[in-house]
RNA sequence: GGAGAGGUUCCCGAGCGGUCAAAGGGGGCAGACUGUAAAUCUGUUGGCUUAGCCUUCGAAGGUCCGAAUCCUUCUCUCUCCA
């Protein structure tokens, strides 16, 4: 099998192929031009979008080149794969914000400089807004729609379900779009492949399908598992919801905590699809000798130095282990913070208020319920009564408040 | 276009005109146990100035001392027929 190909499986992303072996000698004999499509339907990516691009990044590395496809014209209209529920419908502006934003993201896992470290494939960014949004229908119907059997579509698994809970039009042309895209990126970039979550095969065979019926050369597609957590859930919703990549969106800390907090099953496979991290290294955290926090506190660190950089990876390992491991050296910087006006401490806070201020409970009552049920600490005390008024006195040596609800939510609180 | 079914709290889903802030489950949160894990057990889960008050059962009106429950109109979804 051809080498990259080969990292990509052993890593753990690949589902499907649609021709292994002629894939894996194209690889073999070329430098080849493959695709990721991401739809801009919301301000940030989160992580259970980004495995394909991991999977790109390595690719890369292998001087194969990537183009990121962001789909500003297929985002106005959502893609019904793998969803239960009809998309909301964004505006044009929406779409273009959002699709600025994730090509930002993208940049910290693919390399998309013009001049990349030697040996890796020159990436690309585009956007399909550039060739769909002004698409002649009429035109498009004679030369595409022809080629497409809505017979064959229903059989699609994914058409199936949503044909029980309801389907509309818009939706239903998605596949068409996505084909043409794989075309278009086909014709003018020579782009031979395309990859994507295990939801995707049936919009990438028809691309694959449409290539064929217009002439052009064979061209491939390969699939990812979609990464479950061994409990069960989907990758990358948390308490707080989606574990976005955006720093305002879910602060650095929260973001090295969802992964420090992964099961102790799933460390070493999220290591080999969520890090940079060679596969000798890696193995020696198999060993079952190895203590598993370590790895724990290794794949978050990874996983946060990829997507909010060095400084804020240290910075949230330092602040984890502060306020986790007794003994080790004070380190705030990194921890959620929260302002407070200096007047209020003044004149006594109540604890309630407090809590709800500094964002850790929702409402007052959900405050009352923390520490009536004994969860709500300040500066490590913890506090029982939820009449209790924190005032100056209160204050650490440093002048600030140290909140703790429940076993692992902190916030740290300055008063301004 | 016609006929029928239905929209209940974060989700699913129960709900005789008063005893409904609304059963049950899921999820969440908290406590215990732990390793910042999983599993398990217990408690909790609309808001507030919390023995009380306020706002919720698709929307707006109406009947009634009293409505999530009855009536009218509107709206959305689903199923069947055309």
């Amino acid at each position: 099998m051809n080498s990259a190909l080969k990292v990509l499986q052993d890593r753990g992303f690949i589902k499907d192929c649609t021709d292994f072996d002629g894939l894996s000698d194209l690889m073999d004999n070329e430098k080849v031009t493959f695709y990721v499509g991401v739809d801009p339907t919301g301000p940030s990516l989160h992580i259970g979008h980004i495995v394909p691009f991991f999977a790109m990044h390595h690719l890369q590395k292998e001087g194969h080149k990537p183009i990121a496809l962001v789909g500003g014209g297929t985002g106005l209209i959502g893609d019904p794969s793998g969803k239960t529920e009809m998309r909301k419908i964004l505006s044009v502006e929406q779409i273009q914000s959002n699709a600025e934003a994730i090509k930002k993201q993208l940049g910290k896992i693919v390399d998309f400089s013009d001049s990349p470290a030697p040996g890796c494939g020159k990436a690309k960014m585009l956007n399909n807004a550039d060739w769909l949004v002004d698409l002649n229908y009429i035109q498009f119907l004679r030369d595409i729609g022809r080629y497409f059997s809505v017979n064959r579509m229903l059989t699609f698994e994914g058409t199936k379900q949503r044909l029980e809970r309801g389907l509309s039009f818009i939706e239903f042309n998605y596949q068409l779009l996505q084909s043409y895209d794989f075309y278009m990126l086909n014709k003018n970039e020579g782009c031979r492949m395309q990859m994507g979550g295990a939801d995707q095969w049936g919009n990438i065979v028809a691309g694959i399908d449409l290539i064929n019926r217009m002439d052009g050369p064979q061209c491939y597609g390969l699939t990812f598992n979609l990464i479950m957590r061994s409990d069960g859930k989907k990758m990358g919703k948390s308490e707080k919801g989606a574990v976005f990549l955006s720093p305002e969106l879910y602060s650095p800390y929260d973001f090295y905590q969802y992964w420090r907090n992964v099961n102790d099953a799933d460390v070493v496979k999220f290591m080999k699809i969520f890090t940079f991290m060679s596969l000798e290294e890696i193995a020696e955290y198999e060993d079952p000798a190895r203590n598993i926090n370590e790895a724990k506190e290794r794949l978050a660190f990874e996983q946060t130095r990829i997507i909010h950089g060095e400084e804020e990876a240290e910075k949230a390992r330092d602040a984890a282990k502060h306020l986790f491991q007794a003994g080790a050296p004070a380190s705030k910087e990194g921890i959620p913070s929260a302002e407070i006006p200096s007047a209020d401490i003044d004149a006594g806070i109540g604890v309630l208020t407090l809590f709800t201020r500094s964002g850790l409970c929702a409402s007052n009552g959900d405050a009352r319920r923390l520490v009536t049920q004994g969860g709500a600490e300040v500066n490590g005390k913890r506090i029982e009564d939820p009449k209790a008024v924190i005032g100056r006195d209160d204050l650490d040596s440093d002048g600030e408040l140290l909140l703790k609800a429940g076993k692992k939510r902190y916030m740290r609180v300055v008063v301004k």
